[in-house]
DNA sequence: AGTTTCGGCGCC
DNA sequence: AAAGGGCGCCGAAACT
């Protein structure tokens, strides 16, 4: 039996509280106390806390010194209960939901607002609507109702669960900061980039790199400049259509090294060179805000300073402090084992049972051994690839793990036709995910039903190419939505099984990206947090999954610097 | 002059 | 060889 209690920040500075009952709603009276952190502090025995929004409430307690265990996030409970209704667009704060409740005019939600460099502030208006514990409950109780309503109610309630927990471990990690080493990243950047010039314009690498450029096109060139890098080539006798990577990488011109070379550096130099490191690093610790559940499909983000796309390079400058340790760990071919878990194919779902390379034993019983091809007709047929190699590739992945194959068909399928598509636990795919936002706004039918393919083709096999191009690009969404979004699911549990080993240690979860998860801790008990992975990801497993053959191995590294972790 | 979009690329 | 999912970030270009 669960201890719950519901909490509502006052306007003055105190707290409501009130105990709950199985339905949700108060079995004592709503209490007032001055002062949050104590309110907490003093009730250990609660079990979960109920609460309008975790980033108002939590980082104000974690200031205090006061974590808790388990919470509910209402606000977020309402968006993955709108989806799951098929109400993507409506409001989702916890003051439109009681509107609706009672019928009256539902306010919108406040609007987001952007990271600042160095700000510890939660990501939402400091003056979103508070309510009143009385009101909060009532949408609570609701809520709880609607979970009962849906497909499969209890994975719901594991869902809105997970999510909650998810948002204690990113309030947390946005508190604990990913340890940073300044003098080690001003290292990288000098071996890269070379000196910097006075008034902060380009440093020595890259403007000896430039004039290589123009050095070969014979006329100055500005390669940061796309426009000009293809009027260059135009002159050179070359056409492009753009300055991408791959595209130059091909053409035959002396331009080509230097240009490629600058471009990597010159991205290294805008995004995470000196200027990010003064703006984004303070006291040892990179603080990215960590939004739990802040795409569609689940995924993290993170608001400023690019915390999810830290270059392998500058991973370096990611260094334990003395004595401690970066335990980093990484999913091994997540996509492909929760596609086997979601999809029960048998002959995936044996594959997926085993530890070792996944992509291997794929190659091995359909690709020849050829591994390389095995994995792209694997991320082919999760991604929704339309053309090149991927396409054959697909045809022998079918013929070996039809069911996996049929499961990503049938949510294209879906997707295309603008239903419902939901991960293993319920999250819900807007029905107009991935049609470009100018198409819909010029009214294109969604979806066309002159491109469906003509009656009497006999057996429905779902095959690309006949649906209009908006509805294409959905159900390329929705294919991989199933996917990653149900990935997401799964690693929404991991955390909070790791989570919960963590509590009784020093170690602390520190970066989050995806698939792979840095504990910074104590070097004496990094041992004990690789076994905490492992048996988190066999866990998360089973709890997401239900029972399944399928593993969920990590390959793990106990290291000083991110970057001795590959 | 300020705001939005685009091109390109970093990560998974 | 060529292009398919999810993001964020930057400067330049394109707008209002």
């Amino acid at each position: 039996m669960t201890d719950r209690w519901a909490l509502a920040p006052a306007e003055d500075g105190g707290v409501e509280i009130a105990p709950l009952g199985p339905d949700g709603l108060p079995t004592g009276p709503v209490r007032r106390e001055a002062d949050l952190g104590e309110a907490v502090r003093g009730r250990p025995e609660v079990a979960r806390w109920v609460w309008r929004s975790t980033a108002e409430v939590y980082p104000r307690l974690l200031a205090t010194g006061v974590r808790v265990e388990r919470c509910y996030d209402i606000e977020d409970a309402e968006t993955l209960l709108l989806g799951h209704e098929g109400r993507h667009g409506e409001p989702r704060s916890a003051a439109a939901a009681l509107a609706r409740l009672r019928r009256l005019p539902v306010p919108p939600d406040p609007p987001q607002r952007a990271a600042e460099p160095g700000s510890q502030s939660p990501l939402f208006e400091p003056q979103a609507v508070h309510l009143p514990l009385a009101d909060l409950v009532e949408v609570y109780a609701d809520q709880q109702r609607r979970h009962d309503a849906t497909a499969h109610p209890e994975r719901m309630r594991l869902l809105t669960a997970a999510e909650s927990a998810g948002m204690l471990v990113a309030a947390e990690m946005n508190r604990a900061g990913l340890p940073w080493s300044a003098e080690a990243h001003r290292g990288v950047l000098h071996e890269l980039l070379g000196e910097r010039y006075a008034g902060g314009g380009e440093p020595r690498r890259l403007a000896e790199l430039a004039d290589e450029v123009s050095a070969a096109f014979g006329r100055r060139v500005r390669p940061d400049l796309p426009a000009d890098v293809i009027k260059a080539f135009a002159q050179a006798g070359i056409k492009i259509r753009s300055t991408r990577r791959w595209e130059i990488e091909s053409l035959d011109h002396p331009a080509v090294k230097p240009l490629v070379e600058y471009k990597k550096l010159y991205r290294i130099w805008v995004a995470h060179g000196w200027s990010w490191l003064q703006d984004w690093v303070r006291d040892g610790r990179f603080r990215p805000e960590f939004l739990a559940g802040g795409t569609v499909t689940g995924r993290w983000v993170t608001n400023g300073g690019g915390g999810l796309q830290i270059p392998k390079v500058i991973r370096r400058a990611v260094v334990a402090d003395p004595g401690w340790r970066l335990v980093v760990a990484d999913a091994d071919q997540m996509e492909p084992r929760v596609l086997a878990a979601i999809s029960r194919d048998p002959g995936l779902m044996e594959v997926a049972g085993r530890e070792t390379d996944l992509y291997q034993s794929v190659s091995d019983r359909a690709f020849s051994g050829d591994r390389a091809q095995a994995k792209l007709a694997v991320l082919g047929a999760v991604y929704g690839q339309t053309s090149g190699d991927g396409l054959k590739n697909l045809a022998a992945l079918r013929r070996r793990f039809p069911r996996a194959v049929a499961y990503v068909d049938e949510a294209a399928r879906a997707g295309e036709e603008g239903r419902l598509v939901r991960t293993w636990l319920g999250r819900t795919c807007p029905p107009a995910a991935g049609a470009s936002d100018a198409a819909e706004e010029a009214g294109i039918p969604v979806p066309d039903a002159e491109d469906e393919p003509a009656g009497g083709a006999g057996p429905q096999e779902w095959v690309p190419g006949y649906a209009s191009t908006n509805a294409r690009a959905r159900g390329r969404f929705a294919r991989n939505f199933v996917v990653q979004g149900s990935a997401a699911d799964w690693a929404l549990l991991l955390l909070a099984a790791l989570r919960r080993t963590c509590a009784d240690m020093a170690a602390e979860l520190v970066f989050f990206q995806h698939d792979e998860v840095i504990v910074h801790c104590p070097e004496e008990e990094s041992e004990a947090v690789v076994t905490a992975i492992r048996e988190a990801a066999e866990l998360a497993g089973r709890l997401t999954f239900g029972e399944t053959p399928v593993r969920f191995p990590f390959t793990t590294a106990v290291v000083e610097s991110y970057a001795d972790a590959k």
